[in-house]
DNA sequence: CATGAATGAGTGTTCATTCAT
DNA sequence: TATGAATGAACACTCATTCAT
């Protein structure tokens, strides 16, 4: 009988790592060793795991993204579900900071290689469908003001998260959480119809 | 007899072949021997212009950077400016397009390297006060409404300048000059005391 | 209680296994994982039939050898059993193509590794051991003419045989089966005494 | 200026300390580290010269080919070319043993690589065109018995030589000099018209 | 007996940097 | 100044081997 292992465990431990290594050194110096030493196991381990490097950065990437999307609550609606979903997103706390560390590290990554380009692009279009469906189901409910234009919307909450991730990879000082808060539920005032 | 090289000028040469390489390949794949390639000389000639490969790097940020504040109009004041300053900064034409794929490239290269982060934060700081005076010179003359918080449209506007740049270097096709335009006129809009 | 296994069954399939795949992707390639994988069983099991890698080569190498010799008809004697040992050595037939090119595969390996130098130097002494003894049998019953030189014959027919085995593998369009009949009978034909 | 160096010396200079490695330690143990050290400079140097190992070893194959076919005399015609051609093949003195086992370590290589094959290909086409050329120059000035076919000729004469290059390699003792000899001339005696 | 996860040395290759010319 | 040959450390990856299960 072999040697009992979780695989998927094993693979998460290896993607938590490379984000350790990633965050702390850069993503130009996350070197195959570095990430194994850093996973508390020898190099050749990856192999088992992860086709090559390319494998285990991409499968990084998405599993950051998946952490992210994981704890939603499925009985909000309407509005109040597209802010909790942005909420969700941005960086707000210390693991969410972290996160957005690795995000912006992969950006870079992604010029020039279109393989990462594509990937990236569905993650992307992922995440603009969450915040559309949303938008258009409190469309439904008459939560919107009628001129609002729910695709210029999506656009924007997209555009601000990006632009939150970057500051709090680069600028961890600035862009505090209630100031990430009240971009957004600028946004939602704007285009909430008047109250009655 | 030493030949005569305008040493700016060769400088500014193997600068932009460096946007051009890592625009086009990557900034993991941005090379000295291909970017030395790229610009026409030998690899051994960097050593002259750079110390290396960090401060060409280095320099070839500040160098985008330059590039995009070098052609404002000193003759705009107020609420004018700090339109005409994000317009400058934004990636509406396909020259901006290509810097903002380079300065999308050096953020993830920043990430755990202190120097590259100190002094992509002198530059940020650069953009916030240039948008910061002129909108303070807005207020001091009366165009914006009294409510206004001008640090958190600083903040705001910086947003929208990362936001929109990352989108133009990973989606393209994405944000259009008129879409940009029209976030930073939104803003501007809500800001602007009501005319007479 | 241990799995009841038939070791020497056992070995023979590994040492199949190891021949296709020399064969179909050269000695270069062969890997102990890709020779477990074509035998259908883990990495793990050579090492209770096999001390090494090595051991598992050379006695693939031996078995190719053996395998051609097993078929050898007890009853010819003379000329005629020179002749048919020959044509049993020779890459004749798809299976013995495929024997050859293994064959060659070891040639090289052999090169500059004293211990396969050694084995081989042995399995080559076999060889024309066993020609010499026929041809020595041939003589005595006076087949051959008198003035043959019993050891240059043999030498012929060893070049002869690693000859036409490295068209096989490498050429395998020439040297059909006829030509290499040929080549020998030729050889035989004028050690053979003229008949009366 | 910069540092002057004949650049086919240097790639001849390599491929040299390439034999020397393969003859002495085999092919499976000539790493590009190896090859470096006994060329008595530093692994990078390799890149500057083969694109990769493999472009490598295949010059270093057509080199050891070209070196033999090098010191042909032109004057020779006839019989006596097919003569000295392959005399000058065969492995009769010790460089030319040196080369066999050189030439004995590709055949394996080749092997299951495509590539390869079809370079040796190449190679084995241009020593029969040769031997067939002479062979059809002495036919044509009427020195060969007018049933001799020459494809069957230079068949039996390149089998003789791959022999006797795999006797060379792994077999050092065996088929001095004069052995090889006698076994040329006995072919072209027998195929040779009798004289007046 | 068999498994396959794990090891870690070794491989081919890349690359920033140095330096004689 | 400019060249490009040379260096050698570092890289991703492979693989024979070991061993807990």
């Amino acid at each position: 009988m072999p040697k009992i292992v979780d695989h998927d465990e094993r693979r998460r431990s290896l993607i938590e790592a490379t984000w350790r290594v990633i965050a702390r050194e850069g993503i130009a110096s996350a070197t195959t060793r570095g990430i194994a030493r850093e996973a508390g196991c020898s190099s050749g381990v990856l192999a088992h795991y992860f086709a090559d490097k390319a494998e285990l950065m991409a499968s990084a990437m998405l599993a950051a993204h998946a952490e992210v999307h994981a704890r939603l609550d499925p009985g909000l609606t309407g509005l109040a579900s597209v802010r909790q979903y942005m909420l969700e997103c941005l960086p707000l706390d210390a693991r969410r900071r972290f996160l957005a560390v690795v995000e912006v590290s992969f950006w870079g990554q992604a010029v020039g290689n279109p393989r990462l380009v594509e990937l990236y692009a569905d993650e992307v279009q992922g995440f603009r469908s969450r915040i559309r469906t949303r938008l258009e189901h409190a469309a439904e409910r008459g939560e919107l003001r009628p001129d609002v234009d729910v695709e210029a919307v999506v656009h924007e909450l997209h555009v601000l998260n990006d632009g939150l991730s970057l500051q709090a990879a680069l600028s961890p000082h600035r862009a505090p959480a209630e100031q990430q808060t009240a971009l957004v539920d600028a946004v939602l005032d704007r285009i909430r119809r008047a109250g009655p």
